[in-house]
DNA sequence: CGAATAGGGTTGCATTATGAAACCAATTTG
DNA sequence: CAAATTGGTTTCATAATGCAACCCTATTCG
């Protein structure tokens, strides 16, 4: 039967997979991140189907995570970029990054060395902090009064 | 074709959406992190089929986000738990939560509501953030060296 | 005790999504 | 002008997904 869709679920988890959850839109959206902007660069850098591209393209923009602009000067070229939804995602890529950097390092030990354009110092890992910026653990947290609704909202 | 798997891509994104980037996989990561542990639970919770639920949870338990140990005192009951590598992903699921409320917000505009069990203060938004801890946004930092490594990973 | 029920799966089958390659129209480039 | 680029669409084989129906082992209920 038909992939399930989260479209009109409550947990906004979900939600968020349903736009950028599949298996290319995120790289795509990294890919945006360091530049790219144009369909057959995309579709080099990441290996993807040509149509398939043209699908996640296409529902990134439906979904205002990118936009496709002309470019070159008589039309029939486009580039593809962030929003600023789009760009919003960037905590949620650097996170995954990091984790996937600490639980499946690249076989060279190479890692994300993001640096601050200002100082040129690395950034911190991404973390959930409290109102003081000291990093909480899941065990530290509570959900007020949202857990149960989280719970059987699927 | 069989769908492309990112194992042995050099860009730690791929290789975590290898583990957690399908439809399923980080939705059962959030309820594990609210708590669910049973299979009946998960599979209410989330309204999955059976078999797609068996088979993802035996894939996070092969990729270490999860751990199936025995409960009930007769054995052929399981709870499936959170690893450390499991719980590592707090901050990945709180900003793509964070995001969803921000760019998808609920129709009734309920928000995630995390606070400090210490203190009860509401937890901050998950940014990346430079050494003297000021989030910054992509514009703000710059990729040491590897950008052309990750342009050309895939 | 016997039957029903719940937990945790597996199997079959229909429907979708995915990937590779071919094909196409409009632009550029040589 | 011919050839290559860009940005797609179409076709077809294969893989993933969802639903329902089973299975087997406990436990609970009458």
């Amino acid at each position: 039967m038909a992939r399930k869709r989260f479209d009109d679920s409550n947990c906004s988890v979900a939600r968020a997979l349903n736009e950028v959850g599949d298996w290319w839109s995120l790289l795509i959206v990294l890919h945006a991140m360091y530049g790219t902007r144009r369909f057959v660069d995309f579709q080099q850098q990441l290996g993807i189907a040509k149509n398939i591209l043209c699908d996640r393209l296409s529902k990134l923009v439906d979904n205002e995570v990118l936009r496709k602009v002309e470019a070159g000067e008589h039309g029939s070229r486009f580039e593809y970029r962030l929003t600023e939804k789009g760009r919003d995602l960037f905590p949620v890529v650097v996170a995954l990054r990091q984790w996937g950097d600490k639980w499946n390092p690249a076989p060279d030990g190479k890692q994300l060395d993001l640096r601050d354009r200002a100082t040129g110092q690395p950034i911190q890992p991404v973390s959930v902090c409290n109102s003081d910026g000291e990093p909480l653990t899941i065990r530290d947290v509570l959900v007020a009064d949202d857990l149960k609704a989280a719970k059987d909202a699927g």
